[in-house]
RNA sequence: GGUGGGGUUCCCGAGUGGUCAAAGGGAUCAGACUGUAAAUCUGACGGCUAAGCCUUCGGAGGUUCAAAUCCUCCCCCCACCA
């Protein structure tokens, strides 16, 4: 089976150009294919996870991905599907960002041996001189064509306008895929849906200075059934690094998702196999939720390791109960199944306190602040007035209830703040 | 540079001297129902030492018993013209 079909049949693809000769390019050769990352984060988050993953996907049959940081672009900003003009970022920031960018793809891809790279185009385009770059480059493109690229369209017709340098991101884009097809023979470049117009235009010099025939794939724009953009939450986005959403809550999101969007999500999250992900689309009430431990168990497996999806999956079943994962369900997933005795919490954000003031008594809602479960007192007071509040799973019924040392039960107080959000104080 | 229109609480958006912590919607949070889902229903939704007080309506001043609302200056955005 070739990669294409193994994208297509996973969901991963939204269009393709020249789909016969990519074909039959990609069974013919050990490609090189590339995606652009924008390095304006240090972390990628759940919404790059299409792309990695496709990455992925590449190097595991055989093609050696790149992935391009786009350290010089990154100066510019592209305006594809932006509403507004983005922040313009400094060199010392990419540099960082670069380096927290590859730590994250490392768990995804294999960079050893050059099997996968890691290149920036700062490195050839922040070189570039303006007269020879239009006169080499600059003539290939037509402003008429440009400007009814669905990319700059929208910005044209927004209020605030194209500003002149996100203008030139198409050819400074199209300008990478030609130097990366001369330099690593690279002639696939995937993207988002977004990314369409870029792609086609790298294409179009590819062909132009080089005559030969480069590729593009573009993913379709992942949303919830809801038709919610993946990946965000109220609380922003889920990133990658664990030091910005803990495995814990990486999983959590998992677990989260729509009962409508589980099979679809492990097709394009996790490496399962289809024929077990067809047997998920079928199941019904309360075992989707089996369904769902699998999908955030192997997706935190992926991103963050065995040990830390094995510790998140503890600590959700201490809290929520050990999930019953049927035997036959997902049999190539390492999820612990019937039910693992010890289970620890360790995973669910605690903090101490001094002792001496706990003797005395904490308000609740005192608590609740100090722990971070409640932004202010009065959301504090709000939550527990509505019934949210917990200690020890026992529900909280005045604001002001004193907390004291004679609520420790095994050497922890337990608080909770609605359904899912834990706080455990320990002496 | 000229002319006109704007900047309101997380977002959209009403409000044009007191009745405004500011309509309505969205988002969010909690509760009920459930399966840590969705849908639905209910409630909450600036802060606090909480039937009271304090801080908010681009910024700084001013008028007034009283200003998001009126005046002055400034900053920013948009449209059209040049």
């Amino acid at each position: 089976m070739s990669v294409l079909e193994v994208l297509n049949e996973r969901g991963f693809v939204e269009a393709v150009t020249h789909e016969g000769e990519l074909k039959e390019y990609l069974e013919k050769n050990n490609a090189t294919c590339y995606i652009g990352f924008d390095p304006t984060g240090s972390s990628l988050h759940v919404g790059h996870l299409v792309t990695i993953m496709a990455l992925a996907h590449m190097q595991r049959n055989g093609h050696r991905p790149i992935a391009l940081v786009g350290g010089g672009t990154g100066l510019i900003g592209d305006p594809s599907g932006k509403t507004e003009m983005r922040k313009v970022i400094t060199h010392e920031q990419v540099d960082e960002n670069k380096r927290g960018i590859k730590g994250q793809l490392s768990r995804f891809l294999d960079f050893s041996d050059g099997k996968a790279l890691l290149l920036d185009n700062a490195d050839w385009l922040t070189g570039l001189e303006y007269i020879p770059f239009l006169r080499d480059i600059g003539r290939h493109f037509s402003v008429n064509r440009m400007i009814k690229a669905e990319s700059y369209k929208m910005r044209i017709e927004s209020e605030e306008g194209l500003s002149f340098i996100e203008f030139n991101y198409m050819l400074l884009q199209a300008y990478d895929f030609m130097k990366l097809a001369k330099s690593h023979d690279c002639m696939l470049q995937m993207g988002g849906s977004d990314q369409w117009g870029n792609i086609v235009a790298g294409i179009d010099l590819v062909r132009r200075t080089q005559g030969k025939t480069a590729f593009g794939i573009t993913f379709p724009l992942i949303t919830t059934s809801s038709g919610i953009k993946m990946g965000k939450t109220h609380k922003g986005a889920v990133w990658l690094d664990p030091e910005r959403t803990a495995p814990y809550d990486y999983y959590q999101f998992w677990i989260n998702t729509d009962d409508a969007d589980v099979a679809k999500f492990m097709a394009l999250f996790t490496f399962m196999p289809m024929e077990e992900i067809k047997e998920v689309e079928a199941l019904e009430g309360a075992q989707m939720n089996a369904a769902k431990a699998v999908l955030a168990y192997e997706a935190t497996t992926i991103a963050h390791g065995a040990e830390a999806a094995q510790k998140a999956f503890e600590a959700a079943a201490s809290v929520f109960g050990a999930p019953t994962i049927p035997e036959g369900l997902c049999g190539s997933s390492s999820i612990p199944r019937g039910g693992s005795g010890a289970v620890s919490a360790e995973s669910v954000p605690s903090s101490s306190i001094d002792m001496s003031r706990l003797e005395q008594g904490i308000a609740a809602v005192d608590l609740f602040v100090e722990t971070g479960l409640s932004k202010s007192k009065g959301e504090a007071r709000r939550l527990i007035g509505q019934g949210g509040g917990y200690l020890n799973g026992e529900r909280i019924d005045t604001f002001d209830q004193p907390i004291s040392n004679g609520d420790f039960k095994d050497g922890e107080i337990l608080l909770r703040a609605g359904k899912k959000r834990y706080h455990k104080i320990v002496a």
